[in-house]
DNA sequence: GCGATCAGCT
DNA sequence: CACAGCTGATCGC
């Protein structure tokens, strides 16, 4: 059996210390109520989350660690069988803004930084925070092994901040006064976009019951409810919502979706080809509005009209990346996200050792119409192709057998490493 | 019956 | 290809 001394978001056994980044699915595989192998660090607000995902958990295994505070880990090296010191800050990751942070690890390794999910957005006054915390951690050391969030970790990925996003969901609102608004979101996660709706256009939001009591453990008391009456605009699990109960609730009210997604496409189930309606790109460079009725007087062939992609996203896209890589100097770095046949391990835009400023150079260069552009976006659109032309091969009520060929679907795997081990099991 | 894992879907 | 995550089938105990 190896030793391990550290794991983040991994729940296996082997390690004499875990670290939860945040309470989302992917990151818990393993863990459950009985999980006992603690003790289990995560922040103050995952803390307070972690009986509603984990009903019956022993809550004495948790280390709550404040942002932005070193606390210092007495381990035990296999190695020598002597004590070493692990110092671990945690820092918010600004991903799902319910606690979710990144560990930055000091110890005879060097330094460590595990980000977990997380969007380094350069405008808001929060990323302005988390950068003093992270720089002042670092004081001027530079980061030896970078674990980085890549989920967007290509230049074809480029999206406005959230508060962009979430203006062009009020424009949406605003387009639409007659209609009820029902919006797709998760357990956790985007609640900043719902306040700030509820905010604008001083309405309430209605969202399911056990996401109520989570918004009440989260602080908001007043801008949530579960009476269907109170308001038009509903929030409802991502899991629930499609075309056709978009279409179904039109047979009752005039009702539209939103979709907020960090991925420029969206697929339904009535046809997989159909792509809702989204801002035009150009303006979600600009990060400006644009004119919802003129685009629906004149809608593009195929954009289903009731459901609007909304590109908010709890992840960095590529040029947030390649400023926190900027930011942090890796000397080494490698994904967090490592599952799926699209998977770029980020030093291939980033470089390796040393030598990763050069290629961060380089990669500034890949401007709009480079070659190299134009074969990453095109390896990008080839899948999108595939399955696109295969749903449109495929009969309504008939499942599109994505099951052979080259549009065999890779299931995602869990997150999470153990990022720190003895000497002895190096290679 | 229970938990873990996986397949399928949104 | 896929943000995050639900449901249901299956398998081993």
């Amino acid at each position: 059996m190896e030793a391990g001394l550290i794991s983040v978001d991994r729940w296996a056994e082997g390690s004499q210390s875990y670290f939860l980044t945040h309470l989302h699915s992917d990151h818990t595989n393993g863990l459950s109520p009985k999980w006992s192998r603690g003790p289990l660090f995560c922040s103050r607000i995952t803390a307070k989350l972690f009986p509603c995902k984990f009903p019956g958990f022993s809550l004495s295994l948790l280390r709550v660690l404040e942002l932005g505070i070193w606390y210092h880990v007495p381990l035990v090296s296999s190695l020598t069988g002597s004590e070493t010191v692990v110092s671990v800050m945690a820092i918010d990751a600004q991903h799902c803004p319910a606690g979710a942070v990144m560990y930055l690890f000091r110890g005879a390794f060097g330094f460590m930084l595990y980000t977990g999910d997380f969007r380094w957005e350069a405008s808001s006054e929060k990323a302005e925070m988390g950068r003093k915390m992270l720089l002042s951690a670092l004081n001027g050391m530079k980061v030896d092994t970078l674990h980085i969030d890549n989920t967007y970790c290509n230049p074809s990925y480029s999206f406005p901040s959230r508060k962009g996003a979430a203006k062009q969901v009020i424009d949406v609102i605003a387009a639409h006064p007659e209609h009820d608004i029902i919006i797709g979101i998760d357990n956790l996660g985007k609640e900043d976009l719902l306040v700030y709706i509820a905010h604008v256009l001083n309405i309430k939001i209605w969202v399911w019951p056990e996401r109520l009591q989570i918004m009440h453990l989260l602080g908001f008391h007043d801008i949530f409810t579960t009476k269907t009456s109170l308001t038009r605009v509903r929030a409802v699990p991502r899991y629930s919502f499609s075309i056709e109960t978009i279409e179904d609730m039109n047979e009752m009210r005039p009702t539209i979706g939103i979709m907020p997604s960090g991925l420029p496409w969206v697929v339904g189930s009535v046809d997989r080809s159909t792509r809702f309606f989204s801002p035009p790109l150009n303006s979600v460079q600009k990060n400006c509005s644009w004119n919802i009725n003129e685009e629906r007087d004149n809608p593009s062939k195929g954009l289903h009209l009731l459901i609007y992609s909304i590109p908010y996203s709890d992840h960095s896209c590529f040029s947030e990346i390649q400023d926190f890589v900027n930011l942090v100097q890796p000397a080494n770095m490698r994904g967090i996200v490592s599952s799926t046949s699209c998977y770029i391990d980020p030093r291939y835009f980033f470089g390796r050792q040393s030598n990763y400023l050069n290629s961060l150079r380089e990669s500034f260069e890949w401007e709009e119409g480079s070659d190299r552009l134009k074969s990453i976006r095109k390896k990008l659109d080839y899948g999108r192709y595939k399955i696109a032309q295969k749903c449109e091969k495929s009969p309504r009520q008939t499942r599109v057998d994505f099951s052979c060929g080259r549009v065999r679907r890779v299931r995602r795997k869990k997150r999470g490493a153990k990022i720190l081990e003895d000497q002895r099991n190096d290679g």
